[in-house]
DNA sequence: GCGACAG
DNA sequence: ATCTTGTCGC
């Protein structure tokens, strides 16, 4: 892991660029997607998610990993660390990845899937954060965004399970879905390494009930609360 | 030119 | 994401 960080640091790019300069990486990166499924439902062990948290500039991030399908929790791990990049539609990749990274390499299980918040290739150039760390740790991953960001649908039946395409002119991008009956739908969309209906099938199976999947709501209670009590961990 | 716009 | 009171509904 630490020699996979080394390897990353030394061959992807810096991360305080110029939105323009950001908007180029996302551009040379779009070939580096892996869309080959590798993922074999029936074999995923681990499921990992995050979620990150901010007072001010200073961010929080934590990855939660799970047993798969039985959801139990196995590890977690958490970083602490200043913020500089800005939000900005389409390019969340250089605000959070970073922190992401650093999170990514204390953990000591490898996922067989990551769950992450946002889009995958649902993207203005396919490139949401979902693919950009799939990219980065070469595991498959998910992009499930709880609002919309990039493509053209209609909405789907208020049923769980309900859905519609999500599309980029006449390709399909995502996948609209209704995770629990009245509420509103997720974005889901290929990060990397997995096809559309087994991301799709992946999700729904952790969607105990509620809107979000289990992995995903855990890592934003828990984050909520290593924020309130971020005096006592390190920056990094 | 005018909206839309993950977290 | 964060700010931030009351309120509608199961």
């Amino acid at each position: 892991m630490h020699l996979a960080r080394s390897f990353c640091f030394l061959t992807m790019h810096r991360w305080d660029l110029p939105p323009e300069e950001a908007i180029k990486v996302q551009n040379e990166l779009r070939s580096k997607v892996d869309l080959k499924n590798r993922v074999d439902l029936s074999k995923v062990r681990l499921i990992a998610a995050s979620d990150l948290a901010y007072d001010g500039d200073i961010g929080y991030a934590v990855i939660l990993v799970y047993s798969y399908p039985d959801l139990r929790l196995l590890e977690e791990v958490s970083v602490k660390r200043r913020v500089d990049f800005p939000y900005i539609p389409g390019l969340l990749a250089f605000r959070e990845m970073p922190l992401l990274i650093e999170a990514a390499d204390k953990l000591k299980k490898k996922p067989d899937v990551w769950l992450i918040d946002g889009a995958g290739i649902a993207h203005p150039r396919r490139m949401g954060i979902a693919s950009h760390f799939g990219i980065y740790v070469d595991a498959p991953t998910v992009g499930c965004a709880k609002s919309h960001l990039f493509g053209k649908f209609k909405e789907p039946g208020p049923k769980q399970g309900d859905y519609t395409y999500l599309y980029d002119k006449d390709e399909i991008v995502g996948v609209v879905l209704r995770t629990k009956d009245g509420v509103k739908p997720l974005f889901i969309s290929v990060g990397y390494g997995i096809s559309l209906d087994v991301a799709v099938r992946l999700i729904l199976s952790c969607c105990d009930g509620y809107r979000l999947p289990k992995p995903l709501r855990e890592a934003h209670n828990v984050i909520e609360r290593i924020k309130r009590e971020g005096d006592k961990m390190t920056l990094f």
